[in-house]
DNA sequence: AGCCAAGCTGTTAACGATACCAACCAGAAG
DNA sequence: CTTCTGGTTGGTATCGTTAACAGCTTGGCT
């Protein structure tokens, strides 16, 4: 049943040669003569022997172990599909191979989960951190694991990030609609102690500020986390005795949730670009990022870190862009 | 700068006992004094220590390596993101990590990333295999590996498979469309080498040869992979001289693609069901299938044959359902 | 012939952890 | 006082691979 897998001293008992003249024709050194190569090939084959990358490892432990992490907070948010995706991709083309694990906006688990990736001695990870202090992975960074943050910064952690100006987009997605005559516009985010969603409220604060307007709590939903919980955010909202004419969605899955509660007269903003948001009665306006983009950029930091470079920890910020569908553009009770 | 992990010898000497006894503590082997233990756990926190797991795999060669792989065709699909989570969960569940690797539909890539996978000694696999023949996982299988299929059967690989009823959901969903008045109807979907759309495929024409509708090749496309090109078949398929009224998009990808280009009044049914699909004019048909409970299911499968189940090989059927939302119910030129 | 270089192959000792067994100690039993 | 038991600790070998070095041919050159 649980055969065993040959090793190289089969593979060498069969060939005649010694584990050391396997171990060079396994990994192409030049220095075995065509006819030993070719037997050790041969038995190879014979066998099905395949290298143990895990004693190989261990008796390399200076060597890079070609494994990278990605820590994402839930694989099914397209934005951090796009990101896994796009991860994967690069480190396939640094030949490595990619462990993946969702924290689920739980920080233990993102911490035993990362526990786990380094006692396998990863090269490297990618991290959408959750909230909360990240000082636990000061150790693992001192002994050399290289780390990325994508998407979000890491409080309490000098490391690369590769990030949009989520404060900008928000602050400008925000005063585009009040430049559409809306003063009363709700915001439903996750909650502010993960940094992105922090700095979207602060730009959404920070406009309705530029405008003179007055922020009303009522129209502030921090904490959202799923697309029901989105649905009835906007629904208690709606109800209110001065309900909101315009609304913004955090990301995505917010989005979606707000949708299905959002009447099609409704002012509507989401952060995050969707397949069919221009299908859509009104076509939706979005603060569009590039996940891949990012992830990709990430990625080939992490194995420039990998690689040797030093040079101090840079926050990457790359562009975000307003996309005017329809639905952002909806005019409100003051337009002109 | 690449500071050197502590070792297990590391903390022996800083506690002043043996490594065994460092091994016992990290282990929680209860025969150690608790004084001992209280100084070797100083140690652990005052070095950093964490235990070396790819040391640990090598001495416990005959142990489980707590690690498994999956391997989808991407993960953008939405699809294929809710079954990476769910594989997730149940892996952490069970106390392993996991790998995640894209074959992009390219069989040569799923083979190389399959071998560094097994090469890491993983417990198993989870596959959505790409087209063409598996029986390159035969050696892995005799080896131990445990290989469970999920979303698709891999063709040459007797292996446990979770899947839907493909063929019977499209030939249901076909002939719905049938009985609203349709006779020319298009089907978009990737190469039939892919089980699933073979499967999907299959359906569809048996649906049509049961309604006496002789097949039209212009109306079948085949190979079809991304977006843009489901919306380019779309407007191909509208442009002929005898159009089809209604559309069946074979994955969630390929229906986004062709709402883009698929005008209201064209019958529609898409194989997934999607998030904004109730919300879009007219709401979209779907024939739905769950995600997150065939990965559950095939994690949980993968589980029982890792820890020894060595019954048959068995595919699980799981149900779809139709969900009749309108873009299905359109009434076609037949209609009674 | 004698010597050296180049090419090929093998031996040994690790990498960091743990299974297995032996050794030690205190106190109890005889 | 010896023997034994049980609790605790350490020594040694080993997992599969490879770095470092040593040894053996062969052939070319002087």
């Amino acid at each position: 049943m649980a055969a065993t897998r040959p090793t190289m001293k089969d593979v060498a008992a069969e060939a005649g040669v010694s584990t050391m003249t396997v171990s060079r024709v396994v990994n192409g050194d030049s220095a075995v003569a065509p006819g030993t190569a070719a037997r050790v090939e041969a038995a190879v084959r014979k066998l099905g022997y395949q290298r143990d990358d895990v004693a190989r490892q261990l008796r390399r432990t200076h060597e890079l172990s070609q494994i990278i992490g990605l820590l994402v907070d839930d694989v099914t948010d397209p934005f951090m599909a796009a990101v896994a995706s796009a991860a994967e991709d690069v480190a396939r083309q640094r030949g490595s191979i990619m462990l993946i694990g969702s924290s689920r906006a739980d920080l233990r688990r993102e911490r035993e989960v990362i526990a786990a990736f380094t006692a396998r001695r990863v090269d490297g990870l990618i991290l959408t951190p959750a909230a909360g202090s990240h000082r636990f992975l000061r150790p693992a960074q001192a002994q050399g694991t290289k780390i990325v943050c994508v998407d979000r910064a890491a409080p309490g952690l000098d490391v690369d990030a590769v990030v949009v100006d989520n404060f900008g987009a928000v602050r400008e997605a925000v005063a585009h609609v009040v430049a559409h005559g809306h003063r009363r516009i709700g915001y439903i985010g996750d909650t502010p102690r993960i940094w992105t969603f922090g700095e979207r409220r602060r730009g959404y604060l920070a406009a309705l500020e530029s405008a003179g307007i007055a922020a009303d709590p009522a129209l502030v939903r921090d904490g959202v986390r799923t697309g029901p919980e989105a649905a009835a955010a906007v629904t208690g909202m709606l109800a209110l005795h001065d309900p909101p004419t315009a609304l913004l969605a955090g990301n995505e899955l917010l989005a979606f949730g707000a949708l299905t509660a959002a009447p099609g007269d409704l002012a509507f903003v989401a952060f995050d670009d969707f397949a069919l948001a221009a299908r859509l009665t009104p076509p939706v306006t979005v603060i569009a990022q590039d996940p891949v983009a990012l992830a990709t950029s990430a990625a080939h930091l992490l194995f420039a870190r990998i690689h040797g470079d030093v040079s101090p920890p840079r926050t990457v910020v790359m562009p975000t862009r307003l996309i005017r569908r329809g639905s952002g553009e909806i005019p409100g009770p003051f337009a002109a």
